[in-house]
DNA sequence: GGTAACTCCTGAAACAGTTTCAAATCTGCT
DNA sequence: AGCAGATTTGAAACTGTTTCAGGAGTTACC
C-alpha cells in the first residue's frame, strides 16, 4: 500500500506536488503532472478509502448530459432503486458519469472518491464500452435495461421479442389481416427488436407486410393519438394496432374512443406496459408487460447484498421475459374495417 | 477554527481519544465521551469539510423506515429532484434520516459527514420538528409538500383548498344536488383540508351534507372502483362524485364505464391530478391539479442555486395554488339519478 | 491472599494526505 | 540587462486517524 510519499520519491518530487496533481487540476505544470501520474501508475498508488459513516450506492447515468429524456421508465428506475436502497439501509447517489469527467486513473478510484461503493448503471444509448470498462476493473456494478455478451458485466434486463411476436400472433389468430404497428421515432435496439418481431410474426402467419402500416411517432400520448388518426384515415385501414410503447398505447386508446369508436368492436389494440398502466384505462388493455421498477429493485438489492458480503463473488446476468396479458382491447375484427377521416368523421358506412 | 488537538487540551485527553469519540462509537468509556463532547461544544469544534470532487444534495426522508409507502407522488419527487440536480450538475444522495441515527452534535455536522451540502426534505407524517431543527441550525434546506409557520423553514407546497371548493361548486352550478366525495382512508392534513372544503362548498351552495355520501377507501384504483360500486348502489345515489386522489379517480372512471354508464351523461366526475393522468383517461377528466415533479424541481434548483451563491441568503416560502381544469367528465346531471347494483346491473329504468 | 491471564481503555508516537509560506523560476516589458 | 509580476515548487507545519504498548480493572486458579 504505497503512499503519496512513495509516489513522490518515485517521481522525484515532493509529496506536496503529488497531492496537488491528484486534487488541484491545473495547478501543476503539464510535464511534472505527467511524471507524477506515471509514478502513480508505476507504484500502484490508490487514494485512501473515504471513511463515510454511511455506505452509498451509485445510480449512475452514462452518456451525454442527462436532461429531459427522463421518461416514465427512468422515473420508475430512480424511485424503485431509491426505495430498494433505503430498505437495505444504503443511501443512493444519483449521478451522471459525464459530469464526473474522465477518471484520473481508474473508475474504481473515481467512484471511491465520491464515496460510491457499488453502482447501478443505466445507459442511455451510448456508454456500453463504459459499462464494460467499469465491470472489467472488478468494480461492483449492475447495468440495468441492457444486455451484454462480455461475461464480466452484470446486468438485468427485459426481453420483449417473444411476446412482441405473440402479440401480433394473437391478433392474427383472432382473424385480423391488416395489423398496424406504432413505434418510437428514435431507434434503439429494443425497438428494432420489436420491429423485427412484428415482421417475423406477420410472415409466420402468412400475412403480407405493408410498410404503410408502420407508423413512427414520438412515444407519448399525443404520438399514439396521431398514429390512430393517420392509420384510420388510410384508404385501406387496419383493424388492429400494435403499440410498442406504454404512453402511445394510452393515447391511442383515448383517441379511438374520442372519435366514437368502440374498443375492441371496431378496432383491436395491443400495447406495451411498463408498470400498471394497462389496468387503468378503459377498457384495460391487452399488453406486452414488464415491471421496470422491479428491474431496479432486483439490481439494487442484489448489489446491496453483494456489498454486505464483502467479497464481490456473485454474478448477475438476468434476462427477464416480459409477459403477455390479454385484457379487453382485443377481439375479432369487424366485418368491415372502420375508416375515419382525420377530423374524426366516419367515412365508410357500416355493413 | 479549533482542531481536535484544541478539544483534547480543553478536555484534558489526547487527540486520539477525541478522534475516537467522534468516529468510533462505543470504543470510549461513557464518562470520558461526555467530557469530550462537552469540550467539543465548548470549543465549537466542527469536523473538516469533506473534500468531495462533486457536490451532493440530499433528498432526505424523515420519520420511520422508508418502505412501501413510496407512492406516485414520491416517485415524481425522487425522479424530478434527481433530474433537476443533474441539470444543475449536482449529485443527489437519497437518504432516510432515521438510518443515520441522532446527530452527535448538530444536523449540520451529520450532513457534512456524509457530504451533503444542502437538503431537500420530504417528511412522511412525523418529522416536522426535525425540519424545524435543521432549519434553525441554518443548514440550507427546503421542505417539500408541507407548510410551516416557523419563518426559519424554507418550503414549497401546494394548497388545494380553494380548488377543492371550486370543484364542488362547479358540480353544484351544473345542477347536481347529491354530490359524493371519495377520500383516502388514512387521514392527513391535506385530506382533512379537502374534506372541509367539500363541506364548506356544499354549505355555500345551500346543499345538504349527507355523511352517507362520503366514502373512505384506500387511495388507489381499486379504491376508486369500490367507491363507485358503493355509491351507485345506494337507495338514493349521487349524480356526481368528487375523488380526492389521482388513482382513485382513474379507478372510478374505469369502473363507471365498465358497468355501462356514460360519462358525463350518467355520472359527473371531478378528480385530483398529480401530473398528467387527467389527459390520459377517456374522457379526460375534470380535476384539481398539481404538478408534483415541478415541486421537486423548484425546490432542488433553488437549493442548487443557493449553494452555488455561497452564502445562504435567500428564503423560499412558496405555497403554490393548485389549478382547476374543466375537462370532459362533468356536465349537467341526468334527469333521473342512475342506480346500479353492486354487480353492475342497472336498477332504475332510464327516463 | 497472591498471581497469572485477560479484557478494556487510553495516550504517545507515527502515519495518512493537505495546505501554507517563502524561495525559485519563468515571463513579459522596458 | 534589469525588473515587476505571475507561476511553480518543496520544506515544513497542520489536519485527523491509527497503531502499539502499557496501565487499570476483573476474573480464575492455586
Amino acid at each position: 500500500m504505497p503512499s503519496v510519499r512513495d509516489v513522490a520519491r518515485h517521481a522525484d518530487v515532493s509529496p506536496a506536488t503529488v497531492s496537488r496533481v491528484l486534487n488541484k487540476p491545473g495547478m501543476v505544470s503539464a510535464e511534472l503532472r505527467d511524471r507524477v501520474l506515471r509514478a502513480v501508475r508505476a507504484t500502484g498508488y490508490s487514494p485512501p478509502e473515504r471513511p463515510v459513516s454511511n455506505d452509498h450506492l451509485g445510480l449512475v447515468y452514462t452518456g451525454g448530459p442527462v436532461t429531459a429524456e427522463f421518461g416514465g421508465f427512468d422515473a420508475a428506475v430512480v424511485s424503485g432503486s431509491a426505495q430498494a436502497a433505503l430498505e437495505e439501509r444504503f443511501d443512493v447517489i444519483v449521478t451522471g458519469l459525464d459530469s464526473l469527467g474522465p477518471p484520473l486513473t481508474t473508475y474504481t478510484d473515481l467512484f471511491r472518491t465520491i464515496g460510491i461503493r457499488g453502482a447501478v448503471i443505466r445507459t442511455m444509448g451510448e456508454g456500453r464500452e463504459l459499462c464494460e470498462a467499469i465491470a472489467e476493473e472488478g468494480f461492483p456494478a449492475v447495468v440495468i435495461g441492457d444486455r451484454f455478451d462480455n461475461p464480466a458485466v452484470n446486468y438485468v434486463c427485459y426481453d420483449s421479442v417473444a411476446d412482441s411476436r405473440r402479440a401480433v400472433s394473437h391478433l392474427a389468430d383472432l382473424g385480423h389481416k391488416r395489423i398496424a404497428m406504432c413505434i418510437h421515432m428514435v431507434r434503439d435496439s429494443d425497438h428494432d427488436d420489436r420491429r423485427q418481431a412484428y415482421r417475423d410474426a406477420l410472415e409466420a402467419k402468412g400475412l403480407e407486410y405493408d410498410p404503410e402500416l408502420t407508423v413512427e411517432v414520438i412515444a407519448d400520448s399525443n404520438g399514439g393519438a396521431t398514429a390512430v388518426n393517420r392509420l384510420l384515415s388510410m384508404a385501406s385501414p387496419p383493424t388492429a394496432i400494435f403499440f410498442t410503447d406504454p404512453l402511445s398505447t394510452v393515447g391511442g386508446i383515448r383517441r379511438t374512443l374520442e372519435i366514437g369508436l368502440e374498443i375492441p368492436r371496431d378496432l383491436s389494440i395491443v400495447g406495451f406496459d411498463d408498470g400498471h398502466l394497462r389496468k387503468l384505462t378503459y377498457p384495460p388493455f391487452t399488453a406486452v408487460c414488464q415491471d421496470s421498477s422491479r428491474l431496479a429493485t432486483i439490481a439494487t438489492k442484489w448489489l446491496a447484498q453483494q456489498l454486505r458480503m464483502g467479497e464481490n463473488v456473485g454474478t448477475l446476468r438476468l434476462t427477464n421475459e416480459t409477459f403477455f396479458e390479454v385484457n379487453r382491447t382485443t377481439d375479432v375484427p369487424p366485418a368491415q374495417p372502420v375508416r375515419v377521416s382525420p377530423s374524426g368523421q366516419r367515412l365508410t358506412p357500416k355493413t
